[in-house]
DNA sequence: TGACTAAGAACAGATATCTGCCTATTATTC
DNA sequence: GAATAATAGGCAGATATCTGTTCTTAGTCA
């Protein structure tokens, strides 16, 4: 679908803001296999059916300077016995920018039959 | 199954002398996903239906000291977008071994209705 | 020879991430 | 308001490795 140039779609918004709450609960960095269980917690399901979805929004997310990456200490991974990950943290410009889509979704509610992705 | 002490089930001795062939062929390191595939296409398919057999098997080769492994350097993995892989050895123990498994195995062909694993 | 049992094999699924291909939806254009 | 173009989403599967649980079989002992 297309986009508004400078808009965020609801899952990206929904990715930026679980990283505010994170941040705001002491979790400053995160990765996309952790955040899709959260975001499956908190909001609808149906939104992390593919994991493919997520991890090409949080790319998205990164080339528009919303999150920053980079791979956590390969130290732990083999320590651990477990893939590697890639840790995210929220920009200024991320904050910004959901704070803005926020406030836009607000003042125009999703039209009716239209799954809101996170009450955040 | 019990096994005789000392020696190898099939699937032990299928790993180490494709171990062999692949550091004869100048390969002297291999990761078990790589070693799957090889032995897919030398052996008996139904040797791999399942990887947790094959990363087991590898577990206990390493623990008897036929093995030995070390995790890449990570940052190898980081720049290709891959998992990073656990790198293994045959070990001089584990080429005498593997040795005197086959000769073993050539002595005392197998039961009429066994599979042998990979014809090296 | 037959029952017992230890341990290997199979099955299932978790851990993390990524890509190719097709479908659905949205913003724009006419 | 309908057609078009762009891109997000869904589906499927690859890349690698590991663990818990159950099934099976081979070695041992009576």
């Amino acid at each position: 679908m297309r986009r508004k140039t400078g808009a965020l779609v609801p899952l990206e918004l929904a990715i930026c803001s679980a990283a505010a709450l994170l941040a705001r609960d002491g979790t400053r960095e995160f990765h996309g296999y952790e955040l899709a269980k959260t975001l499956g917690d908190v909001a609808d399901t149906r939104l992390l059916t593919a994991y493919g979805t997520l991890y090409r929004a949080l790319g998205r997310l990164e080339a528009m300077g919303l999150l920053q990456s980079r791979w956590e200490d390969p130290q732990i991974p083999a320590r651990e016995n477990r893939p590697g990950r890639r840790l995210y943290v929220l920009t200024a410009a991320g904050e910004a920018a959901a704070q803005e889509a926020r406030k836009a979704a607000r003042e125009k509610p999703p039209r009716r039959g239209a799954r809101r992705p996170v009450p955040a």
